[in-house]
DNA sequence: CGTTCAGTTGACTAAGGTCAATTCCCGTGG
DNA sequence: CCACGGGAATTGACCTTAGTCAACTGAACG
């Protein structure tokens, strides 16, 4: 609930328990059945969220096709960045894949707070550069692996993920199709 | 030179006079012949620049074969971000394709800022916001993309890369080797 | 003129995509 | 408890694309 996320921030920044009471004001949680949206195509992404329990995917929905890019879990943030950021149309779906607790703040009370108190700018600064980061390496480790390579290390560095969810969406999250991925694991098994 | 970069910052960040002062303080402007080095793989990136002119690449060196993975250009802000906020070991190079003159500042300067000029931690937080969305329409758009769209997309958003780069080059940007290029350019052409 | 290196072309190979058929798995209902 | 249905996963046949390696062309430069 909201003591994980406490703990959690904490560990970014040092709030004094007065600033953390106005921060926490600007607070909700939201409760996501499994399959509810927490943002859909064409939709502005208003709130940045902090995964209490749960369990969230995105993807592209393009011809029909899913095209799942990515995971958001427990202990971490979800938000459409660049649309919350750029207050654009979102280019993607994000869906609870289990039901799922949300802390939540909207846009405007976080830059609000920006004014009021320097230590949220100083979150926000490393949450965005942790994003950075995050992405950049996947960016890298794509271009220099190649799909089986990938799948490997897909297993090996996120096996929760990689156990609960359907192959078909990991073949997607690989860049792949379900087929190429079944031939991966077959031609793996024989080394 | 200092100028422009005083105009790009002022349109992210307010800066009375004095703050700018203060600012520039710690600003030191460094050249680089063509060929020169900003960053070499496995050196820690101290300093975030600001590009007053010239032309940047950067590439991994593996195996032997260097894989172009970006340009930094006039104007823009470079620097390997995540060796510089982790202080950890480059993986690629960063290296001048023209003369070219960079506006530096060091990592600990800035974050000594931080604490005196609340505005420069919001400079701070624009930049990696920015990097962010940049490196993630990259990613999102390598997916969703065939090689031959990619080349595509890239002559018609960045002709002015597209022309004073080698072909080999724009085929390793583009995640493909020098005859797959040749070939794709060949079919295109026959369109 | 040669030398050099980027760029092209050809022959061959391997990896995935596509489409269709089949099998597996699991939950539901008789 | 078993049979059935439906989606997930696998398999096979065939195709397309890019990689690899080697040969060749062409332009730049001494």
């Amino acid at each position: 609930m909201k003591g994980n996320f406490k703990i959690e921030i904490s560990k970014l920044i040092n709030l004094t328990e007065t600033e953390w009471l106005v921060f926490s004001k600007s607070l909700t949680i939201k409760h996501y059945k499994k399959g509810e949206f927490f943002l859909r195509e064409g939709d502005f992404c208003n709130y940045v969220g902090f995964i209490n329990t749960g369990f969230f995917n995105f993807f592209y929905l393009i011809k029909g096709v899913e095209h799942m890019r990515g995971f958001f879990y427990p202990d971490n943030f979800i938000s459409n960045y660049p649309s919350f950021l750029l207050k654009s149309a979102s280019k993607f779906h994000i869906q609870a894949l289990e039901d799922s607790s949300v802390t939540l703040i909207h846009r405007d009370d976080l830059f609000l707070l920006y004014k009021k108190q320097p230590k949220i700018q100083e979150l926000s600064r490393y949450i965005a550069e942790n994003l950075y980061i995050e992405v950049s390496e996947k960016y890298e480790s794509f271009f220099l692996k190649t799909p089986e390579e990938r799948y490997l290390s897909f297993i090996t560095s996120e096996p929760e993920v990689a156990e609960k969810i359907p192959q078909y969406m990991i073949a997607s999250y690989l860049g792949i199709t379900p087929e190429g991925l079944s031939r991966i694991k077959k031609r793996l098994s024989k080394k």
